[in-house]
DNA sequence: GCGTCCAGGTCTACC
DNA sequence: GGTAGACCTGGACGC
């Protein structure tokens, strides 16, 4: 029997501004419903005690989840829903920031900033690695693997994203040949087996006593981690000093604000250093305005 | 059909 | 600390 779940959402929260904040929703387990706007993930038991799978929709700021497992661990799940629409970060020093822009004001009007993210740091880390160095679409492909053939099933049939165990299980050369992960397999196989391991641990990272430059400096140890991937991690786990540059980032910025030329990245961070700590939400917000046009 | 380029970069060797 | 070259994959493009 599925079960239904409801509770409030802040009043600066937007729906539609979350999930469609970044790639992240169309990657599985996530799948979005653009139509309908609605949310599905797939929860494995490490994080809701049975796998389940769940649709996940808001309705006049409350928020409505529908599990298809009656044995899921309620208050799991919603504090896991909670965590991936980042529904407890306090963003009112971020609306006050750029309420004073006129071009900006539109984020605290649409209530937008809150970046969709997956249960665990590790999930984010994975599907991080998997977006770097390749098109959009192969990304897509790699995480799809992932989920089809480590993944644990819900009852519905599908598949949650794997845990740092499962994947710890299988070789490099599977990712090769099975995920199609290229040269980034060693690196799936020896970041799970230590995480699996205990050796390094992502979930620390939400609320590291460290700084941010040490945080960054922790998650670049890691093999396929560079600057891109470490600052994409850092907004996942609330922190936006970085500007996570990539090739698409730098072309959104030639032509919202260079004329369509080329410049180098410091011109980049010159534009948004003055946004301080929160520079890095405020450039994806900017750079991501026309998505929601 | 084939070759080349490059995409939501990073690593390693070398200076 | 900065830089050049290598690295998997697969879609787009030109020929």
């Amino acid at each position: 029997m599925p079960k239904r779940l409801s509770f409030a959402a802040p009043v600066d929260f937007s729906f539609r501004y979350t999930i469609f904040s970044h790639g992240w929703s169309s990657l599985a387990p996530f799948e979005r419903d653009a139509e309908n706007l609605r949310l599905n993930y797939v929860f494995g038991s490490d994080i809701a005690g049975n796998s389940a799978a769940v649709q996940i929709s808001e309705n006049a700021g409350t928020i409505n989840v529908e599990i298809d497992d009656e044995n899921a661990d309620e208050a799991k799940i919603i504090a896991a829903v909670r965590h991936i629409l980042r529904l407890d970060d306090d963003l009112s020093a971020f609306y006050r920031l750029v309420k004073k822009e006129k071009s900006l004001a539109w984020i605290a009007r649409e209530k937008a900033g809150r970046l969709l993210r997956s249960p665990t740091v590790y999930e984010d880390l994975v599907k991080t690695i998997c977006t770097t160095n390749c098109s959009w679409s192969l990304t897509e492909k790699m995480v799809t693997n992932l989920v089809e053939k480590l993944g644990e099933p819900a009852a519905s049939g599908k598949r949650a994203f794997p845990t740092a165990e499962r994947m710890a299980s299988v070789s490099a050369e599977f990712y090769r040949t099975e995920i199609r992960a290229g040269y980034r397999s060693p690196y799936f196989a020896e970041l799970a087996e230590a995480v699996a391991a205990g050796k390094i641990q992502p979930e620390n990272w939400l609320d590291a006593a460290v700084s941010t430059a040490e945080l960054k400096k922790e998650m670049k140890k890691i093999k396929g981690v560079g600057d891109y991937a470490a600052e994409n991690l850092l907004k996942l786990v609330g922190s936006y000093e970085g500007l996570a540059l990539d090739s698409w980032v730098r072309a959104q910025f030639y032509k919202k604000h260079n004329g369509e030329n080329v410049c180098e990245d410091r011109e980049i961070r010159e534009f948004y250093n003055r946004f301080g700590a929160w520079r890095g939400l405020v450039l994806w917000c900017d750079m991501t305005e026309k998505w929601f046009d």
